[in-house]
DNA sequence: TATTGTTAGTGTATCCTAAACACTTTAAAA
DNA sequence: TTTTAAAGTGTTTAGGATACACTAACAATA
């Protein structure tokens, strides 16, 4: 295959561009999503609430710049994370032009909470409670809340908030805490198992009640071949490959 | 509100880069779902087929640039345009490094027929008889195929592909082309007609067959009001709003 | 040790939507 | 008039979603 030197052409006439990417980090703590924050670190805007971004650096694809800003203020690795939206409004930013490209990531907030970031004075904002955010980042996580709503209907990501073991009352509730709603233990408890995605485990966690609560783990393999098709809301998922 | 000057402060130490849209353009022509592709007109590259795109211009957002981009090839404004996804990787381009945000467009092809554009040479291909394209950009069609047949499902997109007045027939043999499956012909006017979205005209097309097909256009109330519910897969959709 | 309080856990009847299924109508062309 | 090709139309059946209420476990307390 031909390989070009560096030098031989570009593209001189065109205008280069600032290029961001900025994460929002969703939680969830038993009883409330929330979304991790950090009062920013220099101008402009030093020390108001944002998102937790950067610049993309030369030798790194999206991905991974996406990946190095989520594991410099969590220190967490290999955790979902999944390409948002994109946004380039000419004057987003007041300083000079910068795109920026939206990830959200889904952690288990137990996990985050054993690590130390403190340089970025993160905190956990519950949904309902964000503060005024920089620039455009308010659309950024309104944005990111319909999406993760949207493929949470169809697909079974919100499990990437919850520890490896879990209990069917925290995956209720956390169902019902992103869409704001009640749902029928019964009706619950019949659908997410009938999806064999589940595995009964033999203790309990009893931090919650005085009987105590199976803990469930993931069956993996299903997971993976089932992630298009969890509730079977579209007929034939694997028409849509 | 504070307005800083633009050069009181600049990012200094960043690296910028070149920023592109590229657009994925279906259409429709009663048969086949096809693809519009252009060759391209410089180095590297330059006669190979290509997804038509451009650079993005100081002063335009990327919503802007997409829709510049579409009507220097197509002529057409106002059609349906989403973005789809942002490419990044460092080596992508071999010349320089530049991003890619793609956008997909659905229009409609008869409108797009009566057009002159001849200086990209811009030619349709059936979705499943795509040359080789440039780059990475087999991957952005890829990708955008999976969007259109999963947003599709959900929401009803795909009479943005069809004139104003459409007959049943013809809607039907979209759908099925879009999912490469055949529907059953009493079950999908039954469905179609329940969303209350297609008002009957009087007149038909006769085009097609000798007895003619009652022509359709969509209630245009409906059609906003119930874009997000289109299919009823997701139960509540106000929740996911 | 009996009672109370709190959460976990379970089954069935009903309804509604999706899927399967075949014949008649229309109108041009032969 | 007959043939041909596509348009148009209803009903039955099955399966999944929803509504719904009581029992079990266990610790704390009286």
């Amino acid at each position: 295959m031909l390989r070009l030197k560096p030098n031989m052409i570009k593209y001189s006439k065109q205008t280069r561009l600032l290029l961001a990417v900025d994460c929002i980090i969703f939680g969830f703590d038993g009883d409330t999503l929330k979304i991790l924050l950090i009062k920013r670190g220099f101008q402009p805007e030093k020390d108001k609430w944002s998102l937790m971004g950067g610049f993309v650096q030369p030798a790194e694809s999206l991905d991974q710049a996406s990946n190095r800003i989520l594991k410099q203020l969590t220190g967490l690795e290999g955790v979902y994370l999944e390409q948002l939206h994109t946004f380039g409004n000419p004057l987003r930013d007041p300083i000079e032009r910068t795109i920026s490209v939206t990830y959200f990531a889904l952690i288990d907030i137990n996990k985050y909470e054993q690590q130390l970031s403190s340089d970025y004075h993160p905190e956990w904002f519950p949904l309902k409670r964000v503060p005024k955010l920089i620039f455009d980042q308010q659309d950024m996580v309104e944005l990111a809340k319909k999406r993760i709503r949207y493929k949470a209907a169809l697909h079974p990501i919100l499990f990437e908030l919850l520890p490896a073991k879990f209990t069917l009352p925290q995956l209720q509730s956390l169902y019902e805490s992103v869409y704001n709603t009640t749902i029928d233990k019964r009706n619950f408890r019949q659908r997410v198992l009938a999806t064999g995605l589940l595995i009964k485990l033999d203790d309990k966690d009893k931090s919650a009640s005085k009987r105590g609560a199976y803990y469930y783990q993931l069956n993996m393999q299903h997971y993976y071949a089932n992630f298009q098709a969890f509730l079977n809301f579209i007929p034939n998922p694997g028409n849509l490959l």
